[in-house]
DNA sequence: ATTGGTGCAAATCCTTTGCAATAGC
DNA sequence: GCTATTGCAAAGGATTTGCACCAAT
C-alpha cells in the first residue's frame, strides 16, 4: 500500500491503528472508504461485493474482522435492524434508523430529540449506559401512500 | 387439547384465532403460557426446552411459527438484542430494553419517557410508524460493580 | 372431510473459527 | 525477522422450508 493513499484517504484510519499498535492495511483504508462513499447504510457483503474491484481477493471474514474493529474504534456504528444480516452504517453522529415493513428499506432519523431522558433513566437503575440504538419499524412515506390510493 | 384448558389459560387467545379463522391448538396454548409465566424474556430454545415437559415432541419450526404468530396478534414483542438469538417477550406494554455488554443479561427499562418525540418526528417525514425498540448497551450495575473494585 | 398445523430433516443464511500464507512494521 | 492480518475452507448457530402426517374445525 503506498504512502500517498493513506494520507489522502484514511488519516483517522492511520492514527487511531498506530495509536493502538495496530497495521494499516489496504482492506482497512479501503473498506473505511467504501463504507463513507455510501449514503446507506451496508451489509459486510455488499461492503465485499463493493471493494471487490479495488482489492480483488479480499474474503468476508476479512470484511466482518475490518467493519467490527471500525465499531471498536468509533468509525462505524453497527445497526441490528432485524432484517437478515447486520447493517454498518459510516455516520457516527447521534441519529436513528426506521424501518420499512414493506419494501425493507432503511431510513436515517436526525437528531437525538428525547432519546436521553431514556439512557438517563437507565444510568438512574444504575446500568452505564455506551451507547442506544433505536429502531423504528412502519411503513415509509412511499409504501404507505401506495397502500393508500 | 380440552375445552377447560383453553378457557382457562388463553382467553384472547382463543377469541383472537377465532376471529382470523384459526386453530386452537395445544402447542400455541402452552407456549402462549410459558412465555407469560416468565419474568425474562427467552429464545425460541429455551420455550421449547420448557415446554418439552407439557407438550413432549414439539419442534422448533412449530415454536417459531407460534412465537412469529404471536406477535402478529399483539401477544408478544419480539427483541432483537444484538445476541445471536431473538428474544420474545410476553410483555406487550410500553418497556424498553438494556443489554449487558459483560454478562450479557437483558434488563427491562420501563416507561416511555422521550420516545414518543422520537416517532413524531418519524411521522413528520412521512413514515407511518407501528412499532419501536429501543436497545440500550453497556454495563449493568452489577458488571459495572464488580470493575470498578 | 377439509385443510391448517405440526414434526422431521434438511437447507439456507449470516457470522465466526482454524490454520497456513502474506504483508506491515 | 517477527507477528498481526489475511484468505480459504469449513464449522457453527439461528431460522426457514418442503413435505408427509395429524388433528381442529
Amino acid at each position: 500500500m503506498s504512502a500517498d493513499t493513506a494520507q489522502i484517504e484514511g488519516l483517522d484510519l492511520v492514527e487511531l491503528l498506530r495509536a493502538r499498535g495496530q497495521r494499516v492495511t489496504s482492506q482497512r483504508l479501503v473498506i473505511l472508504r467504501e463504507l463513507r462513499r455510501r449514503r446507506l447504510h451496508a451489509t459486510a457483503e455488499e461492503i465485499l461485493e463493493a471493494v471487490r474491484h479495488d482489492l480483488p481477493g479480499t474474503s468476508i471474514p476479512t470484511v466482518y474482522a475490518t467493519l467490527e474493529l471500525f465499531v471498536e474504534l468509533g468509525l462505524a456504528r453497527k445497526i441490528d435492524a432485524g432484517i437478515g444480516a447486520a447493517l454498518y452504517d459510516g455516520r457516527t453522529d447521534p441519529h436513528q434508523h426506521m424501518v420499512c415493513r414493506e419494501c425493507g428499506r432503511i431510513f436515517d432519523l436526525d437528531g437525538e430529540y428525547g432519546l436521553g431522558s431514556l439512557v438517563e433513566a437507565a444510568e438512574r437503575s444504575g446500568f452505564v449506559a455506551d451507547g442506544a440504538e433505536l429502531v423504528i419499524r412502519g411503513r415509509c412515506a412511499d409504501c404507505a401512500r401506495a397502500r393508500v390510493s
